[in-house]
DNA sequence: CTCTATGCAAAAACTTTGCAGGGAT
DNA sequence: ATCCCTGCAAAGTTTTTGCATAGAG
């Protein structure tokens, strides 16, 4: 994946902190909360939150909100439903095709909360 | 609706602040913000803050996150989805049968996000 | 070389906590 | 009368802004 184009063709400059922020965004399996990603990249809070708006002004990112506070980030894809349980706090991503149609509304994602298999099961096991 | 009994019910005492709340919400035909919340309630912030956070720790009434920062609330009823229009920012519930099922998963709230029908017709008038 | 992005520090916005008096049961 | 709730003020957090310097194009 070639971020460094990403970003420029969003008239943007490919900065380390931009491309560290792509990065780390695009080696995760789900969508990164907030607070990870603050703290895994290095950069100042300000720049952070400055990137992060930028991105997502941009749409170069994306974000979703859990039940609580919480704000997860994925780059932009294709369009997709999200799950976040609220037991385990993981987001997964939910890849389906027919779930996109409302009477003449234009979807642009969904977010479902609820409890995954794993928690239902074992009430062990607690993600922060 | 019996609000003081709701509210006693939950071990909390009925309050005119905590009435006030759950009156605000009830006579709402769609979630209300945070902000609009918090302006025209006159208890302190403090006060605010408290109990929101009881009654939703109590499950009295639900708060469903937009896709930037905003916080929108209702009183927790059936187990409904919600529409947030990215343009206008309204919120709409959206009373649905078939949709809370998902392999395995317990679906506690949907949030769907998009564009309403107006707002995809007229691009003028953008509620703030 | 130009103009944007960054880091630092300071300010603003938002939320939480402590405490004494007021109100509900 | 008891114990919870409220308001105020102060402390903590999170986010934004201003400005000089560093870095990308």
């Amino acid at each position: 994946m070639n971020f460094e184009k990403v970003i420029k063709s969003n008239g943007l400059k490919a900065t380390r902190s931009r491309l560290h922020l792509l990065e780390l965004l695009h080696d995760s399996s789900h969508p990164v909360s907030y607070e990870e990603l603050k703290e895994q990249l290095q950069m100042d809070k300000a720049t952070f939150y400055r990137n992060v708006a930028a991105f997502e002004s941009e749409g170069v990112i994306k974000s979703i909100e859990s039940h609580d506070k919480r704000r997860y980030f994925e780059l932009a894809t294709t369009p997709h439903a999200h799950f976040i349980c609220l037991t385990c706090n993981r987001v997964e991503c939910i890849e389906s095709t027919g779930m996109f149609l409302l009477r003449g509304y234009e979807i642009e994602s969904i977010t479902i909360n609820g409890r995954c298999a794993q928690c239902l099961n074992q009430t062990t096991g607690v993600h922060s």
